[in-house]
DNA sequence: GCGCGACGTTGACGCAGGTCAAGCCAGGCC
DNA sequence: GGCCTGGCTTGACCTGCGTCAACGTCGCGC
């Protein structure tokens, strides 16, 4: 099925596209639905279709050629991904999984290809959401070798409260706890001692809900950056 | 100093570019030279210039608020880097830091992205350049989390090798050990340690020249890709 | 020759986090 | 009610690697 325009537009990436690309690029797009634990892409095939995630979580994880495997991201909406490797052609370095039921847009890489070489504002658009994706993979590194896991669950929570200023907090978590630790990067056992690990820094769980005592202190303990490039979407 | 075209013509990203737009990257260029030592950039400054690494190698680290830091890459001739801090007008996300000597193109970022918004061959040039650079983090990341030290210094061993069919080789590693393990991702002590793993697979080292006596069998156990975006430049 | 410093190796130790297995709790079904 | 299943937690254990410290080696200036 076709996205349509409306679609198209929600996409922050396109927003600022006019109508005439929007079109084209409908024209090139399909919109789809995926089940859970389907396949979006394989690792080290030709890339074949841009993908964007417009509701739903995806896993986008790497195998090693033993067999063992990692999760590497995991996407929400609304936002592309192997979008590099849709524009330099060479295969997809990453496995994409849908976690839940998804509604997933997909652009023909070809098409795509050809009105990124004609037309200079798609070509800036991509620019610009690959120097983000960029970014994000650099924050990724950064993450991982320098905070431990109970520091990135911490730094996630405090992501999550909306009030700034607020020295405490009760919220809920987006999504189950299995998921949540890829997300951070480790196993689900880990998670769990992170949580506990955060109890003495002011942090309570019950099932998906937190509560948090006291902001001030998870923050000297998890230590976020001052900034950061966009909105955490979940 | 202005670079000269014959500079530019050097860089990769730069090498299809016509000889107006090299010209008018060249007004906004200079070719400096750089001690060891010397800082060329610092985490969380706004982006002044791109720099192009021509000569020397170059560290890109990243620190914590606790202090503690990170070598996230080492940059080797001829690759830009913050790049995707210049595209979107954010602050650098590293430091980077000449390890030897270096000569550098630095190019003045808001004259670049100027050019990029009303040069399309520009934009289709770094959108490349961005994209490559996303792939090889992707790559870091996941040789973080699925390779050991050791099977990453066998990867690194096997890409120096020339002769994919050959099965043993010997060669001279092109910088000091203590560089090394920064580039793999571990400090000195680790890097020996890996080094001495190695040798129950047949690498024998003495000082800066190693032998590779199996390296298949190396192979093996290091499971390096079979493909890569580029040719590994040292 | 001597001392000295840079580089490199090795051993002892600790910590983060992966793995495995057991246990706990809640919901759904019979 | 009993039972199963799936999410979550906990404990025991192991491994990879960072840290610290000691030591070997090479090259340099004296």
């Amino acid at each position: 099925m076709r996205p349509g325009l409306s679609t198209l537009r929600a996409v922050p990436m396109f927003e600022r596209l006019d109508a005439g690309l929007l079109n084209q690029l409908d024209a090139i797009s399909e919109f789809v639905r995926v089940d859970p634990q389907a396949v979006l892409c394989v690792q080290g095939e030709a890339p074949a279709v841009l993908h964007i995630l417009m509701e739903g979580q995806a896993a986008l994880s790497a195998t090693a050629s033993d067999g063992s495997h990692t999760v590497v991201e995991v996407v929400h909406p609304v936002s592309s991904f192997v979008l590099a490797a849709v524009l330099t052609e060479l295969p997809y370095l990453m496995t994409a999984t849908a976690i839940t039921a998804c509604r997933v847009l997909t652009i023909r890489a070809p098409a795509l290809r050809a009105l990124v070489r004609t037309e200079h504002s798609m070509a800036l658009a991509l620019l610009g959401a690959v120097s983000r994706d960029f970014r994000a993979m650099v924050r990724l590194v950064r993450d991982l070798k320098l905070r431990t896991a109970a520091q990135r669950l911490g730094c996630y929570l405090i992501a999550l409260v909306d009030d700034d200023r607020a020295d405490n907090a009760r919220l809920r978590l987006p999504f189950e706890k299995g998921l949540l630790a890829a997300r951070l990067g480790c196993r689900q056992d880990s998670l769990s001692r992170a949580f506990a690990t955060l109890r003495e820094v002011g942090v309570e769980t019950h099932g998906l809900t937190v509560v948090l005592h006291d902001i001030s202190r998870l923050r000297a303990f998890a230590m976020p950056d001052e900034l950061s490039d966009a909105p955490l979407p979940g």
